[in-house]
RNA sequence: GUGGCUAUAGCUCAGUUGGUUAGAGCAUCGGUUUGUGGUACCGAGGGUCGCGGGUUCGAGUCCCGUUAGCCACCCCA
């Protein structure tokens, strides 16, 4: 026998859990849709050439590479944002500009496991490229919070910040040199103590008022006004560090004005972003509920996406949903749904001799675009019932010899266990009516 | 990739200082004279004690390796 298991990092996906990431995609796939993005795909395999060299030498590691049948080098996508650089630079003469796209793929990193990573996981991007309008960062954000609201996950808090503020910080104390390691640092404080990233700053040969001037700022919290003030008093004098905090400003208005509450997004002069390839605003969203989770949908502005692949200069702003960490999130939180069915109502086969009539009623209730589904073997009435119930059937519809000789069935909602009796004579389009109604009850009540 | 913790039935766990055919609850399946599920009763199936090696008269129990999971670093979704 070979024993039966999976890869390190990969994992099966059960009905429950399958159903419950086929709703997340709907979801984003509305939300997205109801932007105007237009769905894109690309290859899971790139040439490795298209692929290494882009994220950084972390990401290079990472990938998951080998020789072809044909001898080509080739690679697996560690993100969605690299193959889309390439599909842009390829096909730009046919999507016109601004192009706006999603895109709901797998994706491959050979990294290390831990609680919502995985080694093969989903990410739901979106970009605009083409366009360096303030409005298209705008967007995004209220593409992440309309996102993340439809989801129903309870609270959550985006958190905004622009490189340019970073930039012109870094600049002031003259340490624009070290941006990658000074800012990489900052980003740990959410996690690690201010002393220890003070510490890790100082082992960078950072000055310590530099130090201090960093953490001051990285640890500024208030009400948006409060904070761009300070911000702004931070980094004046410094032109990229004013366009920074102009545009935060204007992006914080601007989401008031489409409505978006108030405690939903917040400025944090904390967040970096490790992704070298982010010039302007950079987002992150947590559940309020774990934080510790990490970032569940994360994005930014960024220069010139495709600069590798043309000389066109493509500048854009997109953010990435990360499906199986969110997935991970809402099981820990109790949020996952144990409805193992995609069907709406159990047909109890209960005579064989009926199997016709079955057939048609299925037939009849399917048409009107409710799912069925027909338990293949006439087996006990209380077995059938208990199956039902446990996959998570709204409602289950029983007739035998009885109902068949008076003209009726039972509807029996699965949660509550009530039965009514719909008299039918017989008459379909009577039975499908009756039983639309009741499930919508069933739902509703549920 | 580095370090720490963990690994017994599908799930949650027992398993005495290493000592006979490894147990429980839940779950699954069957039954309680064959038309109705979450309760009750009876019964059944299911364990290479993650895997491999070592120490020992004897290992689930000790040692080493390995695989997987969790946690930290790193990076991120």
């Amino acid at each position: 026998m070979i024993e039966p298991r999976t890869l390190k990092g990969f994992r099966d996906h059960l009905p429950a859990q399958a159903l419950a990431r086929e709703r997340l995609l709907d979801v984003a796939r509305r939300v997205y849709r109801g932007y105007g993005f237009a769905p894109i795909d690309t290859p899971a395999l790139e040439y490795l050439e298209i692929l290494t060299g882009k994220g950084s030498e972390e990401t290079d590691k990472q990938l998951y590479r080998f020789t072809d049948h044909g001898g080509r080098d080739v690679g697996m996508r560690f993100d969605l944002t690299v193959p889309f650089a390439r599909f842009a630079a390829q096909h730009v003469h046919d999507l016109g500009l601004p192009f706006k796209r999603y895109h709901m793929a797998t994706v491959w990193r050979g990294e290390n496991t831990q609680r919502g990573r995985y080694r093969e996981f989903m990410q739901c991007d979106f970009d605009t490229i083409g366009t360096t309008s303030p409005v298209a960062d705008l967007e995004m954000v209220l593409v992440v919070h309309d996102l993340l609201a439809a989801i129903g996950i309870g609270g959550f808090t985006i958190r905004l910040n622009d490189r340019r503020v970073l930039a012109g910080m870094l600049g002031r104390l003259g340490l624009a040199e070290r941006s990658g390691t000074v800012l990489r640092s900052l980003d740990k404080l959410g996690k690690a103590t201010r002393e220890a990233v003070a510490a890790e700053l100082a082992a960078h040969q950072v000055a310590a008022p530099a130090v201090e001037a960093l953490l001051e700022m990285a640890e500024l919290r208030g009400t948006p006004q409060s904070m761009l003030a300070r911000l702004g008093a931070l980094v004046s004098g410094s032109e990229q560090g004013e366009a920074g905090v102009a545009a935060l400003e204007s992006l914080l208005a601007g989401a008031t004005a489409a409505g978006v509450p108030a405690d939903r997004v917040v400025v944090d002069p904390s967040i970096a972003r490790g992704l070298d390839y982010y010039t302007g605003i950079v987002l992150e969203s947590f559940l309020d509920e774990l934080p510790a989770l990490g970032s569940i949908c994360s994005g930014g502005r960024y220069d010139n996406l495709a600069g590798l692949y043309t000389k066109q200069p493509l500048p854009g702003v997109g953010a990435s949903l990360g499906l199986d960490r969110l997935l991970a999130g809402l099981e820990e939180l109790g949020h996952a749904s144990k409805v193992e069915t995609a069907a709406d109502v159990f047909l109890v086969h209960f005579d064989g001799a009926r199997l016709p009539d079955y057939l048609r009623i299925a037939a009849a209730l399917r048409a009107a675009g409710m799912g069925v589904e027909f338990f293949p073997e006439p087996k006990k009435v209380g077995q059938q019932l208990k199956l039902a119930a446990r996959r998570g059937f709204p409602g289950a519809l029983v007739i035998g010899g009885d109902e068949f000789a008076a003209g009726t069935a039972q509807f029996k909602n699965l949660a509550t266990q009530q039965s009514v009796t719909i008299d039918w004579h017989g008459d379909l389009r009577v039975l499908v009516d009756a039983v639309h109604s009741q499930l919508e009850a069933a739902k509703h009540a549920g």
